[in-house]
DNA sequence: AATATAAATGAACGTTCGTTCTTTTACAAA
DNA sequence: TTTGTAAAAGAACGAACGTTCATTTATATT
């Protein structure tokens, strides 16, 4: 018997990231992929049921590793500022790392096609539960509902990210977004959210 | 000679953005946008150069209408504090009542095709730096860079509309978007920006 | 009422799509 | 070294794609 090439599973993964965030869902396609991996078009059918299992397969992988990523010397017994601040800088390290996951990640996460994929992290969303109630009780966070929790907690730093990944000249001057900006926005959503 | 039907014109524009909501770019096409708009394909060509001239008008006419609602009683001597709150207001006002309208922005924006579309908004962005300067003289806002301001000041209000829009049931709890969800985090922000 | 002209049509173009077929190839087990 | 089996290939399928064409229809102007 013959056994699987794991250099052509990650040629096919790592071209289809590539081609999507280079020209979208419309600009991808299962015969463009095979061949931009150095694959016949039925190979990519060994490894996926078809389109919509390799797109949902990739999603879901890429959103674990992320999460994952996130939680790296995260424990939930962790003082608020520092637990919400390790989580920062390790998403921040994700997006300098493998800028092509994560702007896979968020173009998927702003399509419809995010609805037919069960996705399900429930040891990240169980840490962080446990995490929010903690820093609640200590006194160390506002009590407030958990999306708007989400919101201020992490909206600001996606849409920095955003800006880095768009590498966006806004009035003139160029912004370069690294741990020492990010610890600048950083202070700024601790006093909002302090009680 | 026999002049243009707006109403087609309209069932156009509308069929498009609910179709590219409710299916995404690569389920959008010319000939199922005829149909669901009861038009002949070539009815479309009248009216666009082709696909990528169709979706990038769509677009550049919904981000203008959304700035524009967006500064609705809004100008730049206006305290800081009330100014932005006027535009978070005119901005839940425009998803609540065009949801499809924003999600196609949404999608358009976090999608590579947005790059190829050529958009200014230079009167939006001359009010807005005008009211960041005064805001700055008077004390009422923290210097900071142009990324981090707009990061702070409308990366948690984009967080939560998204929250609103996937109807989201989060740790079981249902939430509902309204003014005062709205206001109890804006109050957390406007802590965050002030000096 | 006649005419000119652009809107609107339905059928059709060649191309590319997702997927499947049959055949060949490579490797683990014997 | 032989054999069994799944990986991998390339050609091909019908369907759907974006777009165009020749023709018909409606209306503002004369």
């Amino acid at each position: 018997m013959r056994t699987k090439d794991e250099n052509k599973a990650a040629a096919i993964r790592e071209n289809a990231m590539k081609m999507i965030v280079a020209e979208g869902f419309d600009g991808f396609s299962m015969q463009k992929l095979a061949k931009s991996a150095s694959v016949s078009p039925a190979t990519l059918y060994i490894y996926y049921k078809n389109r919509e299992d390799l797109l949902s397969q990739l999603f879901n992988e890429v959103q674990q590793t992320f999460a994952d990523v996130a939680l790296e010397g995260f424990n939930p017994e962790l003082s608020f500022e520092e637990g919400l601040w390790i989580q920062w800088k390790n998403r921040l390290k994700f997006v300098l790392e493998y800028p092509t996951h994560f702007c896979f990640y968020e173009q998927f996460r702003n399509s419809p096609l995010v609805n037919n994929s069960g996705i399900h992290l429930s040891s990240f969303k169980e840490n962080m539960k446990l995490f929010v109630i903690n820093a609640i009780q200590k006194g160390e966070l506002k009590m407030m509902e958990p999306e708007i929790f989400w919101s201020v907690a992490y909206g600001s730093f996606y849409a920095l990210v955003k800006f880095h990944l768009q590498e966006t000249t806004m009035m003139g001057k160029n912004f370069k977004l690294n741990e020492e900006s990010l610890k600048t926005t950083f202070d700024m959503i601790i006093k909002a959210l302090k009680p």
